[in-house]
Parts: C-alpha cells; structure tokens; sequence
DNA sequence: CGCCTCACATTGGTCAAACCTCTGTCGCGC
DNA sequence: GCGCGACAGAGGTTTGACCAATGTGAGGCG
C-alpha cells in the first residue's frame, strides 16, 4: 500500500507550484543559505524589498513571519526586520515542542527520559573536551546552588546555567539546542513548583558528582552521574507536582482583556 | 516612564505584551493546550474567527502562519485551516535546523555527531521495548536494503525506513522527532551523493548487527551497533563528498526538473 | 434509479491604499 | 557641549476588494 516514494517526499512540501508567501519564504532561505544574508544584518525595508520579489507587502510579511516564527528572523517597529544574532550558542525554539507536547498528549516521562538521553550525550562528551574555563564555570554554578539552598527559584537558575555550560562544553552546538530545547519546556514546567522543592542539597551533590566526572575527563563516569542525576530530578518534580501533568498547562495568559503577567 | 493614567485606558487595547498577531498566536495557542483543538480539527473561517477574536483578518492569518510554520496548523485554500493531523509519528519541521546550520556554520561531523548521539539512545531504548511487530518491520527493510544493493537511491530509502523503526520502537516519540529532524537534514544531503555509494553490502551487514542486538533485547550492543553503523557511514559521505558541504547548499525544491526519481 | 457533470457558495490567497505607532537621528536652541 | 524636540523612516494594523481553489449539491443524462 505504501509505496517507496510517498513516504519520502511527504515533508510540508507544497504541491506542483506553492504559493507566493511560500516562494517568498524559499527566496529568503537561499538569501540565507547563500550567505548573503548572515546574524545580525539587516533586511531591506518592507516596501524595498516587496519590490525588489516582486510581491505585495502582505505577501512579504507573511512570508518575514515564517521565517520569524522559526526564530531565524526578528521584526522591530520602528528599526527594521534582522536576521536573529544569538550572543551565546544557537537556539532552537521549544514552542513546537511544547504544541506537539499538547497536541499528542506527551507524558513528562517521556520528556525527561528525552531529557535524559541527551544530557547524558552531552555529559560525555563534555568529559572529553571541556576546557578549564568552562569547568571554572560549572564550578561556579556549583557554587551558586549551594549558596541558595534557601531559595528554590535561585536555585533552579544555577541548576539550569550548569546544565547550559556542560552542553556549551561538549562543543556541539546542535545537541546543546536540542537540549535547551526539551530542557527549557522542563523547566517551564518545573517553575512553577519549585517552591515546594526538597533535598536542593542532595541535588547539589549530584552535580558535584558530575563535575568531577567530567573534570577527571571520564565520559563514562559522567554520562552515569548526568543519568543518576535526571532520575533523581525527576522524581524530586513528581513529588512536587499534585498529579497534574504541567506540560498541558504551559504559559496561560489571562483571556481577553485580563491583567496577565508575562513571566513571574 | 510610568504613566499611570495610560495604565487605566488599556481595556482590551493592545498591550505591552506584544504585538496584537502576537496576541492571536497566543490565544490559538491555548485553545490548543486546552485541548479546545485536537489534531484533525478544522478552524472556523478566517472572517469569522477574525471576528470572534477581535482583530482584522489580516492580523489574524499573520498568527496563523506563525503556526503553520511551526507546523502545527496547515492551510489549505478553499478548503480551510486545519490543525496537522500526523498519521505517524509526530513530526518537527528539519528547516529551523538547516537555517541554523547556514547561519552558524554547522560542520557535518557536529550534525553527525548529534544524529550519532540520538541514534545511540534510541537504539537503546529499541532493545529494551521493541515489540515483535517492530522487529519484523526492521527485518523486512534489511531484506529490501539487500535486494537494492545495486540501486543506491532505493537502498537509501530501505535505509531511511529502518532508522525510523527503530526510532519508533524507543516508544519515546519526542527521541523520535529530534531524530527524525537531524536525519533528514543529512538525508537530504546525502541523497545527491549516493550515487556513488560504495559498500552498500557492508553498510546491510552493520544494519543487521543493530537488528539481532535489538532482537536480543540487549541495549549496549545495539548503541554500540549502532555508533560503528554511523561512524561508517559518516566516512562513506565524506569520501562520496568531494569536499564542498552540502549542508550549506541544502535545497528545496520538490520539482524533479533535474534527475530527481519521483518514483525512486 | 444511479452516476456523472457542472455551477455556485465557501474559503483561503493576494493585492492595494491608507493610517498608526515606534525608533533613530539630525538639528535647533539653550 | 549638551539636551530636547521635530522629522523621516521603519514595521504594525486595518479596510476593502478581488482572485483561485475547493467542496458540495442540484440537475441532467444514461
């Protein structure tokens, strides 16, 4: 019934001739891909460049949003649209994830053991090339956590830039966005709860544990402590939650009209 | 700076929280994480859900198109806008991370290097759960790899097909995605190459070696199997290459004008 | 009676023109 | 020299209209 080819090619490929938003999107992609167009330049204004396709200004707006919903290019009223110029390491947007998450009814199990297989990944690879400035780092996010044992929020920040410097060590940049990326719908999640947090102490242990690992350059060692370490993590979140699955619950902003606060 | 009778006015107006499409992505958004809409499901007309949310219908389809290009909603004209109904497994669009291969200068090896990675975990995920039904599947597309070792461009599909059953015996379908999304950015690549593919025999036998690793339910030697598969393949790219990085000249374009096989 | 075909209503896609708001800069005045 | 305000330029939004593809149902033909 499935033959070869059908299978295949089925990517969100348009059919015989796309649309004009859809060319406009491709237009931009090879701009890209050519490197005309590199982080942090600029793009033409709108009326400039709707011209200069050959399209009208809505066209190309729906064409710049595409693109700017897959996090590739930023709009500001008043400046220009540029294409994103990420200071640190790439990231990939986790709102995809967190709608297929809803859509597909993922279970946080099935979040953390993603979770985990990359940690674990990265954990290793970080033992065999982490530099000692990146280690320093680690050190001292160490430290940070148990400087706020007391203060489960302050906490979760340490915890989290750890976790970001031993993806940033293990030198590959597309695991690190794919960490950040399932990590990042994780930690949304455990926001939330974290006031009810217990046995930070412990947990600051166990990042010890794989500090050393990845300071004595044992990879092994490293992904076993990065795993023993997500286990824990995720048991210390279910104990926090009440029973009801947080990833169903991501951001809620206020309907209509209502006072709702962007971030806590 | 804070103007607090300006802060009494703003009813319904836009807010500071962003722009108003931005406003509507939001508020599609949680229609969707609170399940108002499921996979399949066809939206309300742009004119009339433009009128229900309070905005102009172009502000609306701007929202909309953020979605779908995060490919979670799908538009299709005359027909209407649905929410992607995914027959398999759920799907992350591969573009965002070709885009970020061109604009940070992605090398083959780190996209490999992740693939490797991710393979590993599900391969080991696959001998610790893969049902029998898995399993034959992974066994028919060994038996059709061999049965095309003469065609490159078909063995590639067989090839395809089985990483993804192995994928989908991890049971973790996020694994699955991220999988998925790395795979085809090198499949995409590596299918203008593989025509001079050589040692497509070897290339089943390690195949094989990941199936009965899997098949003895034994986790540590289907992730090994499977490194060494990847690892050899990396190095059958590298010498079909001949030294330009197709990640950077990644296209799109569906249409077979060139020598592209519809039916391959 | 059943199937096929064509026409029409529905729906998304595109375009045009206009206005608003925000941003950055340049120049005037102190 | 410094600061503030006016201005031009940028994206954001709206209205209104028309085009193109789709889906369906009514009518005719076999």
């Amino acid at each position: 019934m499935t033959d070869l080819s059908s299978e295949m090619f089925k990517v969100v490929a348009p059919e015989r001739r796309g649309t004009t938003s859809e060319e406009v999107v491709i237009q931009l992609r090879e701009m890209i891909h050519r490197g005309e167009l590199r982080p942090g330049d600029r793009l033409p204004p709108e009326r400039d460049l709707a011209k200069l396709l050959g399209v009208s200004r809505p066209t190309l707006r729906a064409g710049i949003r595409s693109l700017a919903a897959v996090g590739v290019l930023q709009s500001r009223q008043g400046a220009g649209t540029f294409v994103v110029q990420s200071d640190g390491p790439p990231t990939l947007d986790s709102s995809p994830l967190r709608l297929m998450a809803s859509l597909h009814g993922f279970t946080s199990n099935e979040m953390f053991e993603a979770r985990r297989a990359l940690e674990m990944a990265v954990a290793g690879l970080a033992a065999e090339r982490a530099t000692g400035e990146q280690m320093a780092t680690m050190a001292e996010e160490i430290a940070g956590m148990y400087a706020s044992l007391d203060n489960p929020e302050q906490y979760l920040v340490h915890d989290m830039r750890f976790h970001q410097t031993v993806a940033a060590a293990s030198g590959n940049r597309i695991l690190t966005a794919l960490m950040n990326m399932v990590a990042k719908v994780l930690f949304d999640a455990r926001i939330k709860t974290v006031k009810r947090a217990q046995d930070l102490k412990q947990s600051a242990e166990m990042h010890r544990v794989i500090y050393r690992a990845i300071r004595e350059h044992n990879p092994e060692a490293a992904r076993i402590a990065m795993r023993d370490h997500l286990v824990g993590a995720q048991q210390a979140w279910e104990l926090e939650d009440d029973g009801a699955d947080p990833l169903l619950a991501a951001t809620n902003s206020g309907n209509n009209g209502g006072g709702a606060r962007p971030t806590l």
